[in-house]
DNA sequence: TTTAATGCAAAAGATTTGCAACATG
DNA sequence: CATGTTGCAAATCTTTTGCATTAAA
């Protein structure tokens, strides 16, 4: 469990930004920002949906979708791995980093012998055992970001960053 | 495309572990292994079983999961993200880092300053742009070691890594 | 009041499983 | 030859969508 106040200052930071990009402001987004933005366990659709149908009995699992996405589209919440919709393997067994791209999920990697030397806290043992570790770096690959100047002649005005995916 | 010689190493290592683990060498897992082993993609099975039926029409879908799954208890293909059956939600907006469990997916966040500033090969933005960086840390967490313990009460041998989801 | 958001039910995707036929060691 | 594997079909699970109804602004 997150501590209020800092509970408190996200919700804030939801309302300024639903405002802002003129989307309604709920009692179920309310509810299901609120949920995850407690949560320390990376929860999914699915375990907030239960979580929150014992505040708000009525709300649908699909709204808990549509409401997580939206938020994702404000850059509030992000995912966990690539999220592509299925699950990806990766067969290189050599030390290396992944570039993934939040758009389309493309995944590449890179070596960096700085990098295959991390420096873990030795707090995070306090979880469990350590078998590797690496750096995840997220961005925009070059086809996505040709696909966004292509649909976006000009001015990439802030507001533009409204919920819209799938345009 | 990965060069020969290694997706030769790679064969060979898929081949030798086999034969550890008493696990048949049928064509298809031959064909499904070349096919994640010479890929740079990341693919998930839907991918892969595109590429494989080209040189084996018959194969089925179900038989590359069950492939790729048994590779991964081989140890010698590995996930990308937590991947624990759905899409993970995170709401922590500060700069942070994961700490994954492999078995269970189990995800908790830590802080570093010192891994807050990583430092990324330039060569990485060939890809496209960076938007941020993280740490992932693999390993087993405090309650699947425990799980694990439990059901294998002594004599830890190599050879019991056998292909066992699901005990 | 106007327009976006919800809930429902059904659709679409992704992944797994039971089982008889089949191939490998 | 014995046993592990495959392919098929059907079952599950996860996520998305169309649409009439309801609720923010």
């Amino acid at each position: 469990m997150i501590n209020n106040a800092e509970i408190q200052r996200r919700l804030e930071k939801f309302q300024a930004a639903a405002r802002a990009a003129g989307v309604k402001l709920t009692h179920q987004r309310l509810e299901i920002f609120r949920e995850v933005a407690a949560s320390l366990e990376h929860p999914d659709a699915e375990a907030v949906f239960r979580a929150v149908k014992t505040r708000l009995p009525t709300v649908s699992l699909d709204t808990v979708y549509r409401t997580l996405w939206l938020l994702h589209d404000l850059g509030l919440v992000a995912t966990l791995g690539p999220r592509r919709g299925s699950v990806r393997f990766d067969a290189n067994l050599e030390p290396h980093h992944h570039y993934v791209c939040v758009r389309c999920g493309l995944a590449r990697d890179f070596t960096s012998e700085r990098l295959d030397a991390l420096d873990i806290p030795d707090s995070v043992s306090s979880f469990g055992s350590i078998v590797a570790s690496h750096v995840e770096v997220r961005g925009v690959c070059r086809d996505c970001a040709a696909k966004s100047a292509a649909a976006e002649p000009a001015d990439p005005s802030p507001s533009e960053q409204e919920a819209r995916r799938e345009t």
